[in-house]
DNA sequence: GTATTTTTGGACAAAATTTGTACTGAATGG
DNA sequence: CCATTCAGTACAAATTTTGTCCAAAAATAC
């Protein structure tokens, strides 16, 4: 009862959304013009998908593209932390520089 | 008695070491072996030091090498939501999801 | 003032990383 | 079998990042 599906990566979720429309990689790969092997990698994390690719994949599948987005972010951080073998509390130092660098930049 | 200087970045946490020091930039730039153009840019965050330079630089100061590089990687997130204009709660969906990947890769 | 030193900023080649595709092989299902 | 889907590798092309050089600006000293 720990893990629920609700924190996949954005290319889990993504190979979800997939199948629970009951299509394969090439017929979402075609129609959003990549490679299906393209398509695959972005699934298992090889590769990042881009902006426009995130758009493409929201307006497919229906769902909303800055969540989508959203998504995909959050797990790029996710795998810095875990590839630096980062301490998780440099994300609240993080959020701390952020509002310090917005005051900085605005008021 | 809003920002003190607590959360400057990590070029600003530099600049502080280096000026505390008395030194100048060539000064320090030479005996870690860099341009001092590159130092003043690391400064400014306009580049990025590697792992090797962070070790060098801490060393330099006699300050903790693991600090410093946390200080690193809590700035590249924190620039990375600000030219993203990402939401904060990605944060918290990232840390999320790093105990998620942890499950899957180990237990 | 001007000379000297420090810092900033742009330009750019070199290095490093990322991307997207092609291809091969394994697994599955007729 | 054959056809299809997906995984995995290799690699060229594209993009990004890095570090240096140089010149201009700013600060400091004389």
């Amino acid at each position: 009862m720990v893990n629920e599906k609700k924190h996949a990566t954005f290319g889990e979720q993504l190979r979800i959304l997939r199948e629970n429309a009951g299509l394969t990689l090439r017929e979402v790969a075609t129609t959003i013009e990549i490679d299906p092997s393209l398509l695959a990698k972005i699934e298992r994390s090889q590769r990042q998908p881009t902006k426009v690719l995130i758009k493409n994949i929201a307006s497919f599948f229906n769902t909303d593209e800055k969540e989508l987005l959203n998504e995909f972010l959050s797990d790029q951080i996710a795998y810095k932390i875990l590839d630096e073998e980062a301490d998780l509390n440099i994300l609240k130092v993080a959020e701390e520089k952020v509002s310090y660098l917005k005051n900085l930049r605005d008021g």
